[in-house]
DNA sequence: CTGATTTTTCAGTATTTACTGAAAACCGTG
DNA sequence: CACGGTTTTCAGTAAATACTGAAAAATCAG
């Protein structure tokens, strides 16, 4: 293997490496991480076992980690011809990422968020004591704040790559 | 103790433990969310005993995570003249919130992963093959992404609120 | 249908993270 | 500067989370 092989290969693995670390921070498990890392990265679609290989996990690991990311829409099987195992590979488009991650995020911490926020605002609705009034209030103006973020949330995604920058350059400049 | 004042205790315990297990999907340990519920709905400020009762935990427990919570800035201590022991009070504004947890976020999720594909990168910066190109390109396209979500979410933190909410009214609208 | 290959499941185990409780350090007051 | 109240630390333990490995189920080619 040539130097500049050699080089390669070591800027991937130490990628591959602090991009698993970097998951624990953001609520995603190591190995799920590491995965995305490790196909993100690939010049080629790689089946389960290479994945096994490449990262020393067991076959469950890397099988429910590999699910979980077809789950959320960051990588996805291809069937190669003649082949009969599946093959990965994975999104690579920054803007799907991103769209894909805070969508999943939305589902996991606002919209329960909202349903807290917002069953607790109903249940202290007519409390005429003034701290009930001053709790119901308080949940209001979370429910709103929340719900105006998911709102905003939603229309981000939706939008396309280059007039979300364009949209931002305006907000930045 | 009457209905009224029955059902908004109901109501808050509920919204403590509720938000306490959310918590945990955005990444901050249970108690550290229920002391932050607690004192956001408090209509006093409290002392670690009264959290450590309310909350039934130990003294270390509310320790910890009353200071984690000031060093965040989600809560402050309180002097009252004539008491020696410490009261903590819950920031209630909720852009205020909002940009306290954003720079928190930014600081453990954004500014790592700046530095990691930062560093991978400048590591694969003059490798000529086209795998090592390839790798290069996506960590500069990563790279740019993400540095430019950064300065987006600094740029938003120092809005004032109702600057920013009027912002936002023009993208939904 | 059979046998080989591949995928899926899951009980048991390991690792990580959070919590307890008690002891030590700290601090203001007399 | 000694004492009682208060805060801080931290070793040990408990709880939550992630991983292994082997067995079971599914899939497919002949």
């Amino acid at each position: 293997m040539d130097t500049e092989t050699e080089k390669l290969k070591q800027a991937r693995d130490e990628f591959v490496a602090q991009w698993g670390a970097l998951g624990t921070q953001w609520g995603i498990n190591r190995t799920m991480a590491q995965i995305h890392a490790l196909l993100m990265t690939a010049p080629e679609s790689l089946t389960t076992d290479e994945v096994m290989e490449e990262l020393e996990i067991s076959r469950g690991n890397a099988h429910s980690n590999i699910k979980e990311l077809v789950a959320w829409g960051l990588i996805r099987s291809v069937v190669k011809k003649g082949e009969r195992r599946e093959f990965f590979e994975a999104e690579k488009d920054v803007w799907q990422i991103f769209t894909i991650v805070a969508r999943e995020r939305k589902r996991r911490e606002i919209d329960p968020a909202l349903a807290i926020l917002n069953r607790c605002a109903e249940e202290s609705e007519g409390i005429a004591t003034p701290e009930g009034k001053a709790f119901h209030a308080q949940m209001r103006s979370l429910e709103d704040f929340v719900s105006f973020a998911s709102k905003m949330s939603d229309r981000i995604s939706l939008m396309k790559h280059g007039f979300a920058l364009q949209m931002a350059a305006k907000l930045l400049g």
